[in-house]
DNA sequence: CCGCATCCAACGAGATACTG
DNA sequence: CAGTATCTCGTTGGATGCGG
């Protein structure tokens, strides 16, 4: 279910001729949430790491992810949980346990991040002067 | 031609098992590539006045987006252009004229924005945990 | 008409130290 | 173990004014 065209031919959703559910700017917007989401340093890393449905603890992340703070991970965990992605279960131990995931929303961003890598991969080398 | 897979299963690039071409790293940083292009305030928004292949002028980009500044609008069109997105063609005249397009690669972007909106909009409206 | 330069405010993110 | 608190700094983006 395409909501834009990827021709180089006209699209529905330019100004003027608005058959399709969107416009320039109502998509634009659409999609601007989608990259809030992922901005941030370490988002898609830790994103890469949950893919495939498996708990991971907080100090997992911590070492499958070297670099990364305890502040960055907890702060970019804890907006992600806030968006609808990652889900957060808490085991009231001692020494305590909480573990991350993703939820089904979260898992299906699989496949547009796929797309987009795919893109990526396809930059010429040389200027295409088109 | 899919480099993740979008099931819930296995996928080809955690760590511990690589037989595809990425690692949850090299995927992750592949993306942040594309995402650092899109990330910008008014870049998705000039983009949506691109497709379609149509070349605008510095000033019709202007009237389109009417919020953006002439430093924003320039600044974040020379780094599209330097990362092969658009194009710039000057034309000498007096008064100066320049348009904007862009590349092939820039016009295959569609797609995955596409996919990217779509799963946005996919959003639950309630949490669900998973 | 198109674009560059400068100054400035706001935010994101790292380092470090401390707590239940 | 899993956070929180504070400080600092680099970057982003807005406003304004000048130049070819």
């Amino acid at each position: 279910m395409s909501q834009l065209t990827s021709t180089h031919e006209k699209v529905g959703y330019l100004p003027g001729s608005k058959p399709s559910t969107h416009t320039a700017f109502t998509a634009a917007s659409g999609i601007e949430n989608a990259v809030r989401m992922l901005e941030g340093r370490w988002k898609l890393v830790i994103l890469f790491n949950l893919f495939g449905g498996r708990l991971m603890r907080f100090s997992d992340l911590e070492r499958a992810i070297p670099d990364i703070s305890q502040k960055m991970l907890i702060q970019q965990l804890r907006q992600m949980e806030a968006d609808g992605i990652v889900t957060r279960l808490v085991h009231h131990q001692v020494p305590p346990k909480v573990e991350y995931g993703l939820t089904a929303w979260g898992q299906s961003l699989c496949p547009a991040l796929d797309a987009l890598l795919t893109w990526a991969e396809a930059r010429p080398a040389s200027p295409d002067a088109q």
